[in-house]
DNA sequence: CATGAATGAGGGTTCATTCAT
DNA sequence: GATGAATGAACCCTCATTCAT
């Protein structure tokens, strides 16, 4: 996944800002919310922790923010695949190279971090609740559909199996970031079975 | 009156550290180490907090407590499939039923935050070095291969695809435990082609 | 000094009192009333620490009660040596003697612990101003002055002569309560030659 | 405006740390380790409690810091009279005042809070032994020894006397320093009697 | 009487947040 | 803007004290 789009990085004008929100998106991704302390985020940041409170009110607006900016982009690469030469598969299956790699994941992390927490701000909630499964679902409903017909994808209610893809998905990042050694990412062959089906 | 005997003392003790062990595995297994506080545990067993200290040393030492429980758990639940009858896939159905159901699940979820948390206590790692995703795949390792003589198993490294199964179960129940109506838990069928193949 | 004397014991009535007594002193002598938890005196009494409270409202009645009893003990000790036989300088050194004893020193020692620490309970501070050296020093004048007129005691202003001589000792008790091996107690020798003096 | 320049926090840092080491060593010297706590110290100083954290890690490194800090002046003061003119005897009473004195008289406390205490930190235990009561001793034996050859200083084992008059004037310092009214210093007379013979 | 389970005030420590410079 | 000193709420844990049995 591209990083930010135009559209996203209009509304952060400072560089330092943007400084800043990458550092606590690379924290946050992986240590959640709760086990991640400001200092952390100044020090990744390589700026004073009381800077921080110049660009965010608090811990929680920070958080916030980066929440709603992943789940912006999330959408726009779920939107993306449509821009795509190419069969229903493929554009699944570039959708899950590009959740799984490098640049995309923190994004997806954040989002599953906000999802499998407790104690996130009210208004992550909220965003969660807004951007529920079921409006990624609907996005890439056309897709899969699409792949059903030609028999690509499996048959079947699609909701349910992209449902379960996006779960999947989104899981996989999880272990994947913590500890490269002990878990390994399914390989993608595996992970489109689900998908493809017998 | 006489003091209390010891039996009676005894079985105080031990439903009180029940009854603590049972609301603290609850916590720690939605929120993690960090996210409990020790006042949770106390108003979910309904006794002060002070009194946790009476059968836990300290929450460090619950939280071991009861991730080297949940490990022994798990590996218990790996080998009970070899006491069922039926085919290889029936077993792994059983098994992928087991760690979503509502009462093992707590227990796979504990794994799963002590593996992906930081800030674990010291011991916590070595358990989860000791219990490594290697073991329980070694664990399930006969009974795949089973199932792939018999055809009902995808061919391919057994090992890889355990691994890729139980990563996706485990993570699974993360997103499941905390929104039940925001996701549904994919439908085992299609869980399962991840295992069946093509 | 005897451990007690019949009239202080009159006033323990209960075996389990003395028991408790016992045990508190050896440990708030070493400890301090700080340093010293209930617990402690319940295990050195072989007591549960519940049973402490049958005998003693608080931690600090029972330090209270004990430094009562000391300070009646130590003023006993000082009024006893009128009852031996001997010279001036004889009587002292029996007292010096008893002080320093196994058995009379955790007294002392308690005494000492009253004295200078902060935090103990009001009423040790009202008995401690009470009991003052300045009572101590009435009580050894006559010996002292006596000790004066034969020349066996240093000559000069025998109140301060007291002061020093006693303050050395309470001193020194603490000294050797604690550490056997680093610290030694100056032998009796050097000690007397601040008393008889050139 | 510009943030301080490293000088000026430099400066700040080791103000504030000089303040809470002086109030710290006030409060620990009178109380102890056990009985002094960080809200006294921080109250002493005049700062909030969790300043007191931007300086030192905990409350048994500010021990430990304030302890080494004590042995190396004592080690100091007893080498410094080396320095002075005038006979031995001269020397130990320049000695016994410095110690004596208002000034030093915290830091001698200190020590025997350290010495006398349990629930000290380890590192101080190592201190403790590191300093010994025999280290000052074997500094304090040339001055005692040549006093000795002038007839000013009593005969005998040197180091059990210069053991015994260290002792004592630890121990006087704690009487002397609760309780102005009562206790009074022995005069420096008395005192160095201990040590002159007769 | 005797026990130890149970409570909660209070102390050590961390860390989000504020603010003087 | 930028820094880090400073604050205080809140957390873990201890221990004096109470109380059911």
């Amino acid at each position: 996944m591209a990083p930010l789009n135009d559209e996203q990085l209009h509304q952060i004008r400072d560089e330092r800002k943007e400084q800043i929100m990458e550092a606590a998106l690379k924290v946050f991704s992986r240590r959640g919310i709760v086990g991640t302390k400001m200092s952390m985020i100044a020090a990744e940041a390589g700026i004073s922790h009381g800077l921080l409170y110049h660009y965010f009110k608090s811990k929680d607006e920070l958080f916030t923010t980066l929440v709603q900016m992943a789940m912006l982009g999330a959408q726009d690469a779920m939107k993306s695949i449509y821009d795509l030469q190419g069969s229903p598969l493929d554009k699944i299956k570039y959708l899950t190279k590009e959740i799984l790699d490098e640049g995309g994941r923190p994004y997806f992390m954040l989002i599953y971090q906000a999802r499998t927490s407790e104690g996130v701000p009210e208004k992550v909630k909220e965003l969660i609740a807004q951007y529920s499964l079921k409006s990624f679902v609907d996005e890439l409903l056309p897709v899969f559909k699409e792949g059903q017909q030609t028999g690509e994808i499996a048959a079947g209610d699609p909701a349910e199996l992209i449902s379960a893809y996006l779960s999947v998905l989104s899981s996989l990042m999880m272990l994947n970031a913590q500890d490269e050694e002990t878990y390994r990412l399914p390989s993608s062959d595996i992970l489109m079975r689900m998908v493809t089906g017998p």
